[in-house]
Parts: C-alpha cells; structure tokens; sequence
DNA sequence: CGGCTATGTCTCATTTAGTGAGATGAAATC
DNA sequence: GATTTCATCTCACTAAATGAGACATAGCCG
C-alpha cells in the first residue's frame, strides 16, 4: 500500500522519497523495515530506493539493522529531534520543573506544544506513582482534543482555528479515542473560565484523571501546556489544589524566564 | 562557510541540500536559522532554498519561527527522533527501571548506545540528588571515550575496532575533554576486569563520579550501555556497591525481556 | 561444501525533474 | 505610504536522478 494517499506529491521528488523512506521505516517500529517493505510500499526502482538508503544512512538517517536486508532509523533521527523539541527554548526551561514537580507529589507531568492539528509531547517526568497516559514518552502525539493539555492549548487560539482543527479531528476523537466534540468544548469552556483543564470525561482510561495549564507569552498565545496525570484515586480536592498551584508556579518562572532570552534578535 | 567540507558530496543531491538544510537549522538552537544563515552556508539560489524549505515544511521536518524569515525543526523530528531512540526496543526497556533506579537512590541514571563514533544518549532519569553530566537529555551526543557509559560500550568491541575509533576520537579527547587514550586503555581494562565503568580521571567535571555496566546481547555485542552519575561525595564504597548492584539486576532483567522478543523474526 | 535466495551494486542511455537568473508578489517595519 | 526583506513565479536549460537489467556478494540450508 502506498505510504500516504493524500500525500500531495510535493517538491523535489528525492525529498519526498526520502520521507517516505524515513516513514515506512519508522511504522516498523524496532524492527525497521525490509526492504520488500520498501518496495512494495514505493513507486520507484530498487536501484534508487538503494541509491536512497545508502545516502540516508550516511546522513545517519537510517542504520542498518544487525539483521541483514533490515534497516532502522538513525541516531541523527534522535538527535535533532531533541533540538526540534525544545522551540523556543522551552524543553529546557520545563525539564528541571517537571522533575522537581514529579518528585514532590509523586505524578507524573507533561510538556507538550501543538504541532498542526496534533500536540506532541515534549518531555515527561513520572513520578513515583503509577500511572497511564495516552503518551508514554517525549515524542508521543495525539490529535488535538485528546487529554487535558490539548484543551489548555486549544482554548487560546482563535474560534475559527480551533473549530478548524476540532472539525478535522472529529472522526478521530470518536472512533479512536471515544470523544465527543461537544465535551471538549464544554471542557475548553472551563479552562477559559477557571485556568485550568481537567481530562475530558467519557474517554479511555477512565481510571486516570489529570490537569492541564496553557504556558502563554506576554500576548496571550500559547507556547505549550504543562499537564499532569494521576489515578483518579488520588485526586482528592485538596492534592488537586497542591498540585495545580505547584504546576502554576513553576509556568509563571518558565515564563518569567523566558521572556528574558526568548525575543532577543 | 559550508556545512561540512569533508562531506563527501554524496548521493541524491536534493538529499544532501535537504539534510545540509536541516543541520543549519539545528545549529541555530532554538532560534533556528534565518534566511541568510542558509544562503551563506549553502551552495545553491535562492529559489533552490526556498523550494527544499517549502517540501520540509510540508514534510514536517521544519517549520517557521514565530519570528518571520526563521525556520525552526519540526516536530517530526521529534516523533521520529523517538523511534530512533528506541532500537532493538531497548528504551521501552530501560525507561521503567531507569526511573525506578533514580527515585530509589537519588542518583541519575542513564542508557546509551553506540552510534559509530560516538556514544548517544537513549533515556535518561535524574534523580533527587543534583548531578552535573556531559549530557542532559535524550538526544546528547558524545565521542566514545568519554564517560563511563563510552567505557563500557566500547570495552566489548574487537580491539580493532575500538582502536579505530579511540585514534578518530583522540584529538577531540583531548581538546574538548582532556582525556588521554592511556587513561581510556585502562579503565576499559578496569571494566573487563570488575565488570563495571568509573569515570575516566582527569577529565572536566572533577565535581561527579559515575558508575557504567554494559548491556549484552547473547554473543556478548554490547547493545547498550546503563550509567549513572552522582555528586563524587556521595560514591561512598557502600553506596557505590548498592547502586552497581541495582543497576546489574536491572541490565539483566532487561535482557531477559529483550531476549524473549528481540530476535523473533 | 555447493547450490540457492535475497541483498546490494554497477553501467549506461534516457529524459525527467530540479535548477538558476531575475522579475514579481506579499508582508512586515518604519 | 515608502522601503526592506521574505517568498513565489516563470521559463529555458541541462545537470542529475531515474529505470531496466545484468552483475556481485552474502547469508542460508541442506
């Protein structure tokens, strides 16, 4: 099957295939891909997908699997994919502040920041208690609607650019993840009056609950969102309250931070 | 000045332009890279750029800065950057245990693999305690010889091969790091001999200590490397035996997992 | 050891498809 | 509203990627 239909056959070719490359690998997981994989998912000749692969594994792109015939993404991949998240400095700001917050109560905390109509997950901290979350790790994504930071992220962006993406995700949420677009207006309602977003309910995992904060700059756009997620068993009034005060504290110095290196041309 | 002048023009032109693009874009941290950046650096027009930005773009491999004529990683980096780190598996592995190793003694833990000459880092958990360390996150890249972690991974390579890197990698050692390759020599013999990495003397960083196992596949191929780092007061003979052996039985547990699913084809 | 299969490479003619120069359009700044 | 810089467009050109198939090589299994 071809990689993506809807793919609008885009720009220089080469680059193009050479994503596609790159993606075909990745669906492999740790497996990689093969390279039947490769060919029966591409439209171009075995010499040039060779051609490809060889100048991708020199760009450290991919390696080659101690399997023979097997290849897997590269460590590049790894490497400037933590550059890539850490926009605006960000990551690094919020790594030190989620630890500290996992370590102090104990849950686990989030960074993520929108990426089209997806959130992406830019770094987490679990804490000590156990727990589950739709992303395991840095580099997870979700359609924009799913969880609470995806609703402290969307309540700051225009009407008409939210509907937009909530339209696009709609057949998502409700076959993938069981959610309503009505819920998470209801909800974003919340978050605009009140600052925060909880878990939108009738999701999966309903044993988890969770809270989420918009990081905003000085013009009221938002940057990214600290979350958390924890058993709904212990989420009683008060811990939510510690918590939602530990994780607002520590946005308003990642901004305050910010602001000092985040304009300066 | 171009990119990389030993890059040996290699390939799919288009590839390399985009690749040169992309590592531009990197270099300018969280600020990206403006127009010019690129233009300066690169070798082709002007419409040639602007054609390659478009389809990375699209490709979501870069995206603009807020900042107008900048462009910044995109995200898909980071989600691919995620599977990449995760070969053969082994960070779903580690993560679990490297998070339960730092929230029991306090200490910061890491996983590496070997990536050519250097040494990546896959996960890492801090711990309680503060820790100064040659990386700070996923996604830090080191010459192999430097730290405990390189120690380990190259100990269990063919004396060839790990001379082949050790004479690359000496310069740098030496300039960036101020490690000697005899220094290098002997804690390797040192972990042939115990089993375990210490921190190679003399290096930067006097203030932290660490700790180093190899993680070995069934023929004894290193797959990885488990670390650890921790203030030097606290690497106590007591507490030095604690953590070596929680780390043992962590590595070997994991292994065992690895094993029931690593090689089935 | 010696066929067997599948991976990886090579050559070379073909022509696609990316390229450069410069003009033009669009946005932000002052 | 003028100016600068970013971004796109057009078009002719030819460099450079491509495809077909032959060739080489490495594991694999008996």
């Amino acid at each position: 099957m071809p990689v993506n239909k809807s793919s609008t056959a885009f720009g220089p070719t080469t680059l193009n295939h050479a994503m596609q490359i790159l993606q075909i690998t990745a669906r492999g997981g740790y497996r990689g891909a093969s390279i039947d994989d490769y060919l029966n998912a591409l439209s171009f000749s075995r010499p040039t997908l060779y051609r490809l692969l060889k100048g991708l594994k020199q760009q450290g792109f991919l390696r080659s699997s101690p399997v023979r015939g097997r290849y897997l993404l590269g460590y590049e991949l790894l490497v400037l994919g933590a550059q890539a998240g850490n926009g605006a400095g960000l990551r690094d700001l919020a790594r030190p502040r989620l630890l500290a917050l996992a370590q102090r109560w104990g849950d686990s905390f989030y960074l993520f920041a929108r990426d089209g109509v997806n959130a992406v997950c830019l770094e987490v901290q679990n804490g000590a208690y156990p727990v589950g979350s739709f992303v395991r790790a840095t580099g997870g994504r979700l359609p924009l609607g799913v969880g609470q930071a995806s609703i402290a992220l969307l309540a700051y962006l225009g009407a008409d650019e939210r509907n937009e993406i909530l339209s696009h995700n709609a057949e998502r949420l409700i076959d993938e993840y069981a959610i309503a677009i009505a819920d998470i207006d209801a909800e974003i309602a919340h978050q605009l009056k009140h600052g925060y977003a909880r878990g939108v309910e009738g999701s999966l995992l309903p044993e988890y609950s969770g809270l989420a904060i918009p990081i905003l700059d000085h013009s009221g756009h938002p940057l990214g969102a600290m979350s958390c997620s924890m058993l709904k068993s212990r989420m009683t009034a008060d811990h939510k309250w510690e918590v939602l005060q530990g994780m607002q504290e520590e946005v308003a110095a990642m901004v305050n931070q910010a602001h000092g290196l985040l304009y300066l041309d």
